[in-house]
RNA sequence: GGCUCGUUGGUCAAGUGGUUAAGACGUCGCCCUCUCACGGCGAAGACAGGGGUUCGACUCCCCUACGAGCUACCA
């Protein structure tokens, strides 16, 4: 069999060698310890949790030491495509501070775009030189077989409990001779490019993996689908082109991949490329109800992972970042903590320090980290923060909320303990903290918790605070005025008296403090009501203690 | 079915042959306190099971169970 032959005629239109390329997408010029790493997602245009989480260790990893991160678009699925997905990528990650130094988003002639193009299906002609070169060499070559003939081959194998797959025997196109492969051409019959495979099954490779360490697998003995019928390569043969021609030089990928990297390595091994460093990482899994178990996140199952979702309820993105970095590193809490005013992306990131098994998403660490992050920030950080969500997610009540600039930087004072001796911890995200806060807005707002004491005794201690009443009180003589009433209708104003003797007394000055708290706020629980008072103002506070009492029967 | 990876408290996890088996979140209790939040103190709670190897195994080996992934002209 003549292979130049063949190269020609199956590729006839290729004029590039793969030295040309190896030319043009020299190696980098990077700091020693520099990493190029790449995210390089199918644009489905769904994007979550596990996706930032693999792309923030990739980031990482590049930026850590000076290295490169770029973005890839492997969009050869034609059927998986999304309108709009790379936008909705793009724009995702942007949000959540992760920056790309090269590749898709950015300009064709941009610096950014030298080892491009990094959209898959624009890069056809270079994977087209390296099957030619494979074909000249033997390597590679076409095979006929219909999708029918496949899966019955398929189903024979299964049923005689073989390994399946187009392999050995079963790869019947692979000794076709040049006049055939011809003659079928000509006929206009489809034909995708297969690997001549030289692997031995009895052989293993090893290979060293960042993360799970050293991995032993049986060699690759499949011939494996190089160009689909439509020329358009499979995820393995672009792999090993895209990650070697844009000298990417740590891989890190799903656990999923783990499996085909014999594939991998006898394409690169074949190619004459060197191999980059791999680390498969363990998914973020997501507790089942229905089974009772671990899973894999999932884009259908569990909309609520889904990015937007954190977007839409206004969580920070710092505060995400913070999450996934105690999950990816576990060290990094404990870094963190130790060093709170450090910025984050000083700490020392490593793959080896990722885990090896799938974590469990778990919001109520989340929610803390959240807490934390948030009470370190600035009021005027806060402010800016919710304003963005507002305006984008609640346009109309933001008119309400954000008309009085210092009315609201008074709320989050309040709220977040500024000034106090340590902060408060109450907000988690954007949504959360108007609900939190919503009753400053309202004259009347519903009541969300129930008064503990029967409605008379609220009547009467609502109509003497507002009888008792003095805007221009201090906190104290505010308080002062609650114990009054407490003592007047045979409540302890003396808590040590009241724990000392409890049956003495109807209740204590916390009750009092109670009725009104919850007249004024329509809830139990709030920071201090004196406050709270003076930042809605008088007027506001008396019509809603007043529509309180009017509703006692 | 085959191949592969994994398994420490409810969750995330430290741990690399000798430890009272860290820490964080959550839960519960106490303290502080006009409620809440914050903060402080404390409690409960784990090496999947069985065999080896060894003076000694959470740590090394084997088997079983369970979980996960792959087994496409999808990535």
């Amino acid at each position: 069999m003549d292979n130049t032959k063949l190269a020609n005629l199956l590729f006839p239109d290729v004029v590039n060698t793969p030295d040309y390329y190896e030319e043009k997408f020299p190696y980098r010029k990077l700091p020693n310890k520099a990493e190029v790493t790449r995210m390089a997602p199918s644009p489905t245009g769904f994007i979550h949790l596990g996706n930032l989480y693999s792309a923030l260790a990739d980031e990482r990893i590049a930026h850590k030491n000076g290295g490169v991160f770029y973005l890839r678009i492997e969009d050869t699925d034609e059927k998986r495509k999304v309108d709009g997905a790379v936008e909705t990528i793009i724009n995702v990650l942007r949000y959540f501070d992760i920056e790309f130094d090269e590749g898709a988003g950015f300009d064709m002639d941009a610096p950014q775009n030298a080892y491009g193009p990094y959209f898959q299906r624009q890069r056809v002609e270079i994977y087209h030189a390296y099957a030619k070169s494979l074909v000249e060499r033997g390597l590679a070559y076409p095979c006929f077989c219909t999708e029918e003939e496949l899966n019955k081959v398929r189903e024979e194998q299964e049923a005689a409990k073989e390994l399946t797959g187009y392999y050995g025997k079963y790869a019947v196109c692979r000794n076709l001779s040049y006049e055939e492969i011809e003659e079928n051409i000509k006929a206009g019959k489809p034909y995708v490019l297969r690997l001549r495979s030289q692997g031995d099954p009895e052989k293993e490779i090893i290979f060293e993996d960042a993360i799970k360490g050293e991995i032993k697998l049986p060699e690759n003995i499949h011939d494996i689908v190089l160009l689909k019928k439509d020329g358009i390569p499979t995820y393995h043969f672009a792999h090993a082109i895209d990650d070697h021609l844009m000298r990417t030089t740590v891989v890190i990928r799903g656990g999923e991949w783990l499996a085909s990297a014999p594939i991998h390595y006898e394409l690169f091994h074949v190619l004459g490329f060197k191999m980059p460093k791999y680390a498969h990482t363990a998914h973020l899994m997501k507790f089942d109800e229905e089974t009772g178990g671990k899973r894999k996140l999932s884009k259908r199952k569990d909309p609520e992972l889904s990015l937007d979702y954190y977007r839409k309820d206004g969580y920070h993105p710092y505060c995400m970042k913070v999450y996934l970095l105690t999950l990816l590193n576990s060290n990094f809490e404990e870094w963190h903590e130790k060093f709170p005013d450090k910025n984050i992306n000083e700490f020392p990131f490593s793959v080896e320090k990722m885990s090896q098994s799938g974590a469990l998403f778990d919001k109520d660490k989340l929610h803390n980290i959240c807490k934390n992050e948030l009470s370190k920030l600035s009021e005027e950080e806060v402010y800016q923060f919710l304003y963005d969500w507002a305006l984008e997610n609640e346009p109309e009540q933001a008119k309400v909320w954000f008309a009085d600039k210092e009315k609201m930087l008074s709320i989050l004072r309040l709220y977040m303990g500024v000034g106090a001796k340590r902060r408060r911890k109450d907000f988690m995200y954007a949504k959360q903290v108007f609900e939190l806060i919503h009753y400053f807005f309202e004259m009347n707002t519903q009541q969300e918790d129930e008064f503990r004491m029967d409605s008379e005794v609220v009547k009467t201690v609502l109509n003497e605070y507002l009888t008792l009443y003095n805007h221009e009180d201090d906190n104290s003589a505010w308080f002062n005025k609650l114990k009054e009433i407490a003592d007047k209708h045979g409540f302890a104003s003396d808590m040590k008296a009241y724990k000392a003797n409890p049956e003495n007394f109807k209740g204590n000055v916390s009750d009092i403090a109670e009725i009104v708290r919850i007249a004024v706020t329509g809830r139990a629980n709030t920071p201090d009501l004196w406050t709270i008072v003076h930042i809605m103002g008088e007027d506001q506070m008396r019509e809603r203690i007043e529509h309180v009492i009017a509703a006692q029967a």
